[in-house]
RNA sequence: GGGCGGAUAGCUCAGUUGGGAGAGCGCUGCCCUUACAAGGCAGAGGUCACAGGUUCGAUCCCUGUUCCGCCUACCA
């Protein structure tokens, strides 16, 4: 299959030609009954609504390389994919789209918009998957799995009933983040914390018994006063503590609050006196309940203001009535400073949560829902990380999550939406006494009315005080009262409840399956550090529990993917390098590359697109190193030769070396020093000189023997660097694999994806033959710098004089001088201890050998001088530096032995180096003279 | 408020038993040398944030300071 190869690299015909073969020939398949050592990965499941960005990228960079690698090396490997149903996100889709017909949700009703959803699902859904695939992702695909589907359902359900069978989950009325335009409860850590400068508002409430004297109390929120139940101070406040016990009225009502004592108060802060709005403040809320205080809500669910506050003045209703609650703020400030109420108004910095979906501001809010008790799950989840069952990579992470992991609280998992698992729970309505019921095509639902009396909206407050009948499957009758007149609880549950139990109900669970038995745990979760917390620590908790044991054994955290000036890509930013785009212009494999080799650990990513264009410049070395490989190998290439020359023996030292590196980092997570030194390899050792070392031998036609050793080592070479950087680039490598021609272990196989992952062989890392290349590689570097600095043009031809030792030094140079004279393009070369160095000629010092060029009539020989004297500054400077250790009596008697020799030894080389140059500046200002 | 991380070349970053300051990109000079101009060869460029301490010796270990990120928290 070795025909010509182009001349640059073209990505895209080559990345959609291998990923059909590789999905047709079923290469990812992992196969449940196989004898092989497994190795598992579940992919952190993208949202259905989703579209693949650099953060998706990256991670499934990474994990692909992970995956490839443990192929490569024998493993049997399972990468399971799959989408996740992403609740609020996908019904916000939906929802819009419906807008944009003039219709809503609650027109169509619930049965037919999830029907809606899933339509979008079926035609949209699929389209992160395609970009997975675009990326080399070598998922099996067979297996991919949705968390809506039936059996992961069912595995909610299961894990559900079983919860709260055991206590572990409880409905209860709290305060909880609600996100007035999702209008649904949300987990406090799905709210995001903003800072954002502020007002603190003084204002006056005046005693009930002598209204002529007030308290001062300080807020930032005075819409809420109108749910003020209390005012509270410290109790060892002494401005204070003598009214405890005393009323205030409230301003703008009719209302009398007590004043109370709690330690909670902070003295220096504001008054020192604090409204207490329990409804409407997760501290008041709590201080409410110390002091049994009345809880009055004065919102509406998409938080605007009730209108019917009882107590409240009706003239201020009906100015902040039905108002959303921000406009309601500047209304009853308006107010109060009209009624001088209003002391003063400070700026100040404080922090508001935001609906990490829509960022809408969110608000606290008194609702019944169902939670998960965390305590006992997590106490456990925080001993499988301290006793290394599970690990962190990088370790730092394990601190994060045990922060969080012991400062837990209680999981509230319903949401007041339709597009998710609903939550397996009934209600008799004849037990609980529920009003509003109306009978509709799917059953009997709670509701009320619009205005209009038209639109049904549903109505959460409904669920106070219910009993609940828990189940898998849907009641008949009431177990308690026999009545037929059930309704299901109208919320979901929140995605992440399901996500939690992807490492396990992917694989078959509740059934005992095969996958189960050999997948769980799984190997590696390679995800990004903003999920520790929503996904991964409740994955453990989820594993312990139903597993009885961790999901998976190695956890590596990666960086967040930023813009060039280090900004979080964002749409509103307009920042985003979008992935497929970069794969269109500079191919997967360029993307795939930039992004490995930047994941080093602990840091954030910053890309930009010249660093993948740079990569994309690597594909195209490797593909045109490739091309000179083939062009220069005709025929059979012979196997097991022994008799390889000094390059050949280098190039498979270092080879082997890489190799070893290579499988160490890999097995560190190190996926950036894996793609360095490959990169460094290829690029630097098998491009810049083995195969210039290769070509007059090559070249040569007269020894056949030679030439097919080279052509050998070189094919060998090139092959097992294609291996090695298979994970990374799955497609260059692959196309040019396939037009190699193949030795040993690998020949006959139909996929580079096959083939054996190399291993070192350390009987050919050979330290003495990296040396002596080194010093060749010395010699003509130093001849090549001299045609540098003294502009002699490549198409000038030169002599060198290599003046170096009889014996083991001169003979090496003798030796190899071929390849001395072709890389540095010299025409000829003497070597011995004899040489005397002309008049006019460029010099350089070498450790145990000098090089003189001579120029006479070659090219103007004004450069030298200046040449050698910027070297000498140099080498003085290194002395000097030298110099100071070495006079240093400490240094000598308390310095390592031998880093004293290392530093004598310098020394010594560096002098004779100066004083040789020093030499040749004389002569040349002789000559000058 | 608490915690974590970072500060090394113009830019982005590597750099662990503490002893040589490095890479990529960019820049400069020369070169279309039959694999590659998406290239080759060569070169310039750094008080390793600042101040102390430990040590014969500190980019590295310790303390403090400044600046920048992020996470977290009930000062209303």
């Amino acid at each position: 299959m070795s025909q010509e190869l182009n001349k640059t690299y073209e990505p895209k015909d080559v990345e959609n030609r291998w990923y059909a073969f590789w999905e047709e020939k079923g290469l990812f398949h992992a196969d449940e009954n196989s004898d092989k050592k497994p190795y598992a990965i579940v992919i952190p499941p993208p949202n259905i609504t989703g579209s693949l960005h650099m953060g998706h990228a990256l991670n499934n960079t990474l994990q692909d390389i992970l995956i490839r690698y443990k192929r490569m090396a024998g493993y049997n490997v399972l990468w399971m994919p799959g989408t996740d149903h992403a609740g609020i996100a996908t019904q916000n889709v939906v929802e819009r789209q419906l807008a944009n017909e003039g219709l809503t949700r609650y027109v169509i009703g619930r049965k037919k918009f999830v029907e809606r959803v899933w339509k979008w699902k079926e035609e949209s859904g699929g389209t992160i998957i395609k970009q997975l695939k675009r990326l080399g992702s070598s998922c099996d695909w067979n297996r991919e799995r949705f968390t809506m589907d039936e059996g992961l359902s069912y595995a909610v359900k299961e894990v559900f009933v079983r919860l709260y069978d055991e206590g572990l989950i409880y409905r209860a009325e709290r305060l909880i983040n609600w996100c007035p335009r999702c209008l649904t409860a949300l987990s406090d850590i799905e709210v995001e914390h903003e800072e954002v400068s502020g007002k603190l508002y003084y204002i006056r409430y005046h005693f009930v018994d002598d209204p002529k004297i007030f308290l001062t109390v300080a807020t930032t929120r005075p819409e809420t006063m109108l749910g003020d139940t209390a005012v509270a101070v410290h109790p060892e406040d002494e401005r204070y503590n003598k009214f405890i016990g005393k009323e205030v009225l409230l301003p703008l009502t009719s209302r009398r609050i007590p004043i109370i004592a709690d330690a909670i108060v902070d003295i220096e802060f504001g008054t020192g006196a604090v409204k207490i709005t329990p409804a409407h403040d997760f501290n008041d809320f709590e201080t409410g309940i110390r002091h049994d205080l009345k809880k009055i809500n004065i919102l509406s669910e998409n938080a605007h203001i009730n209108p019917y506050l009882q107590d409240v003045e009706l003239e201020v209703m009906k100015q902040v009535g039905d108002l959303h609650v921000h406009k309601a703020r500047e209304k009853v400030i308006h107010i109060l400073k009209k009624k001088d109420f209003l002391i003063k108004a400070e700026d100040h910095k404080h922090t508001i949560g935001k609906c990490y979906r829509c960022k809408t501001v969110i608000e606290p809010y008194l609702s019944p829902q169902w939670y998960v008790k965390m305590e006992t799950l997590a106490k456990e989840a925080i001993k499988a990380v301290e006793g290394d069952k599970t690990r962190f990579i990088p370790r730092g992470w394990e601190n994060t999550y045990f922060e969080w992991m012991r400062n837990i609280k209680d999981w509230c998992i319903s949401r007041q939406i339709w597009w998710g698992h609903q939550i397996p729970a009934w209600y008799c309505v004849d037990c609980n006494k529920i009003d509003f019921v109306r009978e509709t095509e799917s059953g009997l639902k709670p509701c009320h009315y619009d205005d209009e009396g038209t639109v049904p909206i549903y109505l959460n407050i409904l669920k106070k005080n219910l009993t609940p009948i828990v189940t898998k499957t849907a009641p008949l009758k009431c177990p308690t009262c026999g009545s037929s007149k059930l309704i299901q609880d109208e919320d979901v549950l929140d995605t992440w409840f399901s996500s939690a139990l992807w490492p396990f109900s992917t694989l078959g669970w509740p059934k005992k399956t095969t996958e189960l038995s050999k997948f769980y745990p799984t190997d590696t979760l390679v995800t990004g550090f903003d999920i520790i917390f929503f996904w991964v620590a409740r994955m453990i908790m989820m594993g312990l529990k139903f597993m009885n044991d961790v999901p998976f054994k190695d956890v590596y955290i990666h960086a967040l993917v930023r813009d060039a000036d280090g900004q979080k890509m964002s749409k509103s930013r307009g920042n985003v390098i979008d992935p497929l785009i970069m794969i269109d212009r500079f191919g997967a494999d360029a993307l795939r590359f930039t992004l490995s080799a930047m994941a080093s650990p602990g840091r954030d990513i910053k890309l930009s697109e010249d660093r993948i264009e740079g990569y994309r410049n690597f594909c195209n070395k490797i593909w045109n190193a490739s091309r000179f490989a083939l062009m220069n190998v005709k025929g059979d290439i012979k196997k097991d030769i022994k008799g390889y020359n000094i390059f050949d023996r280098w190039i498979l030292s270092r080879l082997n070396r890489l190799t070893k590196e290579i499988t160490a980092s890999l097995q560190e997570y190190r996926f950036d020093e894996a793609a360095n030194a490959i990169y460094q390899f290829i690029w630097h050792e098998f491009c810049d000189w083995y195969l210039e070392a290769a070509k007059p031998v090559l070249y040569k036609k007269d020894n056949a023997d030679k030439r097919n050793i080279t052509q050998t080592v070189m094919i060998h070479s090139l092959e097992t660097s294609l291996r090695l950087l298979h994970p990374f680039m799955p497609f260059i490598t692959e196309e040019i694999w396939q037009r190699l021609p193949k030795l040993g272990a690998v020949s006959g196989m139909e996929s580079i994806m096959l083939a054996p992952y190399p291993s070192a062989d350390e009987s050919l890392i050979n330290d003495a033959i990296e040396e002596e290349v080194r010093l060749l590689q010395d010699v003509i570097s130093c001849v090549r710098n001299i045609r540098g600095e003294m502009n002699i043009p490549p198409s000038v031809e030169i002599d060198i004089l290599l003046k170096a030792a009889e014996g083991k030094r001169a003979d090496l140079y003798r030796q190899h001088s071929e390849y001395i004279k072709f890389l540095a393009k010299a025409k000829g070369i003497k070597i011995g201890s004899d040489i005397m160095k002309p008049h006019i000629a460029a010099t350089a010092v070498l450790k145990d050998a000098e090089i003189y060029i001579p120029l006479e009539g070659v090219v103007n020989f004004d450069g030298e001088l200046p040449r050698l004297q910027k070297e000498l500054e140099k080498i003085k400077k290194e002395i000097e530096f030298i110099n100071k250790k070495l006079a240093n009596q400490d240094f000598i008697n308390k310095a390592p032995k031998d880093v004293v020799e290392k530093e004598k030894e310098k020394y010594r080389e560096l002098t004779e180096k100066l004083n040789k140059i020093e030499d040749g500046i004389k002569k040349l200002e002789a000559l000058r003279i």
